[in-house]
DNA sequence: ATTATGCCTATTGATTTACTAGGAATAGTA
DNA sequence: TACTATTCCTAGTAAATCAATAGGCATAAT
């Protein structure tokens, strides 16, 4: 696997809040009871998605965490891209000055995959997510039914 | 970045295998040095695509090492799966037991990623690539005359 | 015998990953 | 004001992975 833990987090929790659009804030606890996440990692990714801008908080007794934006214009590449700087495979560029053989076949062949990538992970919103979470479950209840 | 110096390396040496299509074995010091790749590194990976079936040698005085397969026939994602052992990205399932939310829509979404991968790794052949770079010669040629 | 190559095992230094710890700042509530 | 429950900030750490290197053995041609 490639994906790390904490974009995997980031992803769950931006979910979980999207689940829930409640008034309120929702706890770092609750979050990471929902999501099987360690809390006190959790805590720090949902610092780095606030100082991205995704969500905003409220400190003290009644405090938690909230989504800054609509799910529905929210795309799970945006927040891959600020938990892990690119969404990208392959080397950046070629590192080497001076080119060697297969440098311009091999970089037209990453910008492919690239791509690809993009053309999934750019059009997933999340509440296409939760929406897909939402028929699934429906799906289990006509089978078990 | 997210593909590993080691498997880029083996792309790229069996690549040189290919565009060199001779009938003698290459010798690991010149692959080396025509893709700019650290020659006990690249030692390592060679023999690493030996055991995976994808390239044999030959030792002593005249030695080196040569390609197994047709280069019209050999996939990218062939190799990379031999290095990487999966191209896969994501989560490789939910390791937690008890269902949390949000399970099906990630492991549907891994997978649609996933898939749009393999579209372009598992239809790129080593062929392909060598056509490329052949074509893009000849675009800097006519750029240049 | 010599020499040039591949083959095998092990090691190392750097980096990244997945967390964890301790405590400060903030905001409600009594 | 005190108390408590939360987020916020700075560090640290154990383990894994990565990229590469080192030493010496095996093999084959001359």
């Amino acid at each position: 696997m490639v994906i790390s833990k904490r974009c995997e987090y980031a992803l769950r929790a931006i979910f979980e809040l999207g689940v829930r659009n409640s008034g309120h804030p929702v706890k770092i606890q609750a979050i990471a009871q929902a999501q099987s996440i360690p809390t006190r990692f959790l805590e720090a990714i949902l610092n780095e998605l606030k100082h991205a801008g995704f969500v905003a908080s409220k400190r003290g007794n009644d405090g938690g965490y909230y989504l800054v934006r609509q799910i529905g214009d929210l795309k799970v590449s945006e927040i891959m891209e600020a938990i892990q700087g690119s969404i990208a495979v392959g080397p950046e560029s070629s590192q080497h000055e001076s080119y060697c053989r297969g440098d311009h076949a091999f970089a037209a062949f990453w910008t492919h995959v690239n791509r690809a990538i993009y053309e999934v992970c750019g059009n997933m919103t999340f509440a296409q997510l939760k929406q897909a979470e939402a028929n699934s479950a429906e799906q289990i209840q006509h089978y078990c039914i």
